[in-house]
DNA sequence: CTTGAAGCTCTAGTGACTAGAGGAATTACA
DNA sequence: TGTAATTCCTCTAGTCACTAGAGCTTCAAG
């Protein structure tokens, strides 16, 4: 049996967010010591492990949800399961992709910052003045 | 003068949003109408246009505070702004790693599933055993 | 002059935790 | 066995950057 304390340490979850897990219904409620504190199964190790390593990965904890669904009706197809991961991964490529373009962009702002004055600093006109994005990334103020 | 719905149309910020900016010091409580609604000026939009951009570049609410406060000091010397897009730099460099290794994680987690059912699903698995990880991610669970 | 869009304030909700108060239980060591 | 340190408990409230909705007023077009 496994206190709040030996689960935190042994998968890298926080106390306080294994028992914001259990209020969630993502742990189940586990059993409890005479003084009325959590006592935890290998079982319940290895889901928080599996829930840890789900966030990691950037799942949602609605997708961890669903997944933690699945798992336990072991004899049904996993197309679900299958296409969780997929949306993830392409969100995962869509992130990227956005940090990407900012990353090129604060290049250009951080780089070229020769004035010693704020008045004329290339960071702050960068940011005042959205034509000097070499990148367009959204074209929003027809002003 | 504009009226928020201007302002948001031509920023593309929200009205809730403006509001919200307004109530956090972000941008400064405009004038009103006889009948208490927000008239901008063009000065007001351009800084809602800076915000947003901003934003866009993933600064936080507090980073664009400082950067406003020190816009409005132009003859200070412009390090801090300098070192506030610096920091913005590194911190979109290290999430573009950090995604970049989930990508890897997931392409080969989503990629391999051939299962028929969750019993034998690859994403399942994977997820449940961290020791399925090609990419060692922490190496939290020592159970 | 009416009607419908846009505005107003206010409160509460989102996601995924995190912090702190105030107290009880457990554990380690003398 | 005593006690002191640590861990645990519940509960409330705070974080960030909005977003949604209720219930009302004002504005602009026809």
């Amino acid at each position: 049996m496994f206190s709040i304390g030996d689960l935190s340490r042994r998968t890298g979850v926080k106390v306080p967010t294994i028992r914001y897990y259990e209020q969630m219904g993502l742990v189940s409620a586990p059993e409890r010591s005479e003084g009325n504190q959590r006592r935890y199964s290998r079982q319940e190790l290895e889901r928080l492990a599996f829930i840890r390593h789900a966030r990691d990965l950037g799942f949602a904890v609605e997708d961890i949800r669903a997944l933690i669904e699945l798992s336990s009706h072991p004899e049904q197809p996993c197309g679900h399961a299958d296409k969780i991961a997929e949306e993830q991964l392409i969100s995962v490529r869509e992130k990227i992709a956005q940090l990407k373009r900012l990353e090129t962009e604060l290049e250009r702002i951080a780089s070229c910052c020769d004035g010693k004055t704020v008045g004329d600093c290339y960071v702050i006109r960068a940011l005042s003045d959205h034509a000097l994005c070499a990148d367009e990334h959204g074209e929003i103020c027809g002003y």
